[in-house]
DNA sequence: TTGTGTAATTGACACACGTCAATATCCACG
DNA sequence: CGTGGATATTGACGTGTGTCAATTACACAA
């Protein structure tokens, strides 16, 4: 089909890997920390100046490697940090007393999980990594303390808690309103969008989750994902090969989303 | 059917109401602030001490009275306060380009609205009241600065965030996987839940919105909403009069969300 | 009072999506 | 180099909910 490169969510580390699972940081030895790291555009650090990020790799002061499958976090656990992804894909979810799985979210390089722990300071929901990962751990009262200091960090704290529910009232819409092809469009639209954020093609795309994951995020089964690509393949506006997307006519996507709820 | 009385969401007030739209507090004519209000157990000065209620106060200078019908929000406009709730019942929504409306959230009195605003300085969704209501304006650089002196407080606004986004993790959940009568039942558990924090009856209570609203909100029609009502009535779990509702079963209600997706 | 509009209920029918099942494909692992 | 278990696709069919429409009840204004 097309160019299968096995890309990953990675950006070029600058630091070399190591295999504890737990790396603490240290920046006379590890030259890693949000000061220079490549994601500062798009993580906690955005809109510090050069002194204000010297503070805030104090607050990183920790790094975990996550596996393929292992969870970051779980609903229940006691809740100290937020997670910085700087590497991997994770997805989020709560689940109901039967044991029906909801997925709440996808996340990648730069965004932040663990924002539902602080409301009762235990984890109301799950994050598993659907690829090996890396995290930078940040102590909440450590967070907490350094916005007292920076108000350019107190208001990005905020404004990171802020797009979460934003994010949550755009799905509740999707959720609410949309058909089947109008809710894949939109997921494939947003995922390409923020891979683009990140450096990759605003057009070819691979899929971490299953499309059971997908459905589950969508609220449709599986098989109507599965007929809803088949349906993009068909009409000419991706090229589908299992897990890899590459979207043709973005144009015609962004209109099926448009429509939604026209009829 | 069952006592009518025409009961508010509004506790017993403890000043005189003035007719201005917009009232400056001064505590020192009005005696109305956080400190002696009556919702301060579950708005925004939960958790302070004595000398912390009184800062709050200063964050709290002005009230506005909001008519029935009346926008408090709308989207795109700039965001410079969050309100708490002192009396009345206030829908959440946002609108899709075709004109789609969907509800994000019913809040009443000592619950925050505007956090949307946050993320990018101006609001994404439309807050309008369902009844007269009155709330209080905070400033959000007032409440930064606060969060920036009072641990407490900087702790309670993150929290009342999280618990947003909490929040909606569950709506989530519902949207994504519940049956119309199991979201209905959901939805009626949780607002009887919240009015009974309020002092108002675990078994008794008066909708104030219409069924489209509520099906808005749950993903569904309204001709659903009302059938649903209508099957839950046949089956001797509450007893419905347009929007009085009298809740005769909880436990069979919980039941019937409780086996959400168990098939 | 009568008129008018909104809200709610209920029935008949349609259809989008779920369910069930068969098959294909790929990957991990012996 | 097989083999077993996920994962994905596709078809046939069922059903929960949407759609359309008729009717009632009620609030409010003339």
């Amino acid at each position: 089909m097309f160019d299968p490169s096995p890309k990953t969510l990675t950006a070029p580390a600058a630091a070399p890997v190591r295999s504890a699972t737990i790396v603490p940081i240290n920046s006379h030895t590890i030259k890693v920390a949000c000061s220079n790291c490549n994601l500062r555009e798009l993580c906690m650090p955005l809109g510090l100046n050069r002194e204000e990020l010297d503070q805030i790799d104090s607050v990183v002061n920790l790094r975990r490697k996550v596996k393929k499958g292992s969870l970051l976090f779980h609903n229940g656990e006691k809740f100290t940090s937020l997670f910085a992804i700087r590497t991997g894909f994770f997805k989020s979810y709560v689940a109901s007393e039967d044991g029906h799985e909801q997925v709440t979210g996808f996340q990648m390089a730069g965004e932040v999980l663990g924002l539902d722990g602080i409301a009762n300071d235990h984890h109301t929901c799950n994050s598993i990594a659907l690829e090996d990962a890396e995290v930078c751990l940040m102590p909440f009262d450590r967070i907490e303390e350094l916005s007292r200091d920076i108000p350019s960090m107190q208001r990005h704290v905020h404004k990171i808690m802020s797009r979460e529910i934003v994010r949550e009232n755009g799905i509740m819409l999707l959720l609410g309103s949309m058909r089947a092809e109008e809710r894949l469009a939109a997921f494939l639209l947003n995922l390409v969008e923020r891979l683009h954020a990140r450096g990759f093609s605003q057009s070819e795309l691979v899929l971490r989750m299953t499309r059971e994951e997908i459905g589950s995020y969508l609220g449709l089964k599986l098989e109507t994902v599965s007929r809803a690509f088949s349906k993009f393949a068909e009409d000419g506006l991706v090229v589908v090969d299992k897990r890899n997307i590459r979207i043709l006519r973005s144009d015609l996507l962004r209109e099926i989303v448009g429509r939604a709820d026209c009829a």
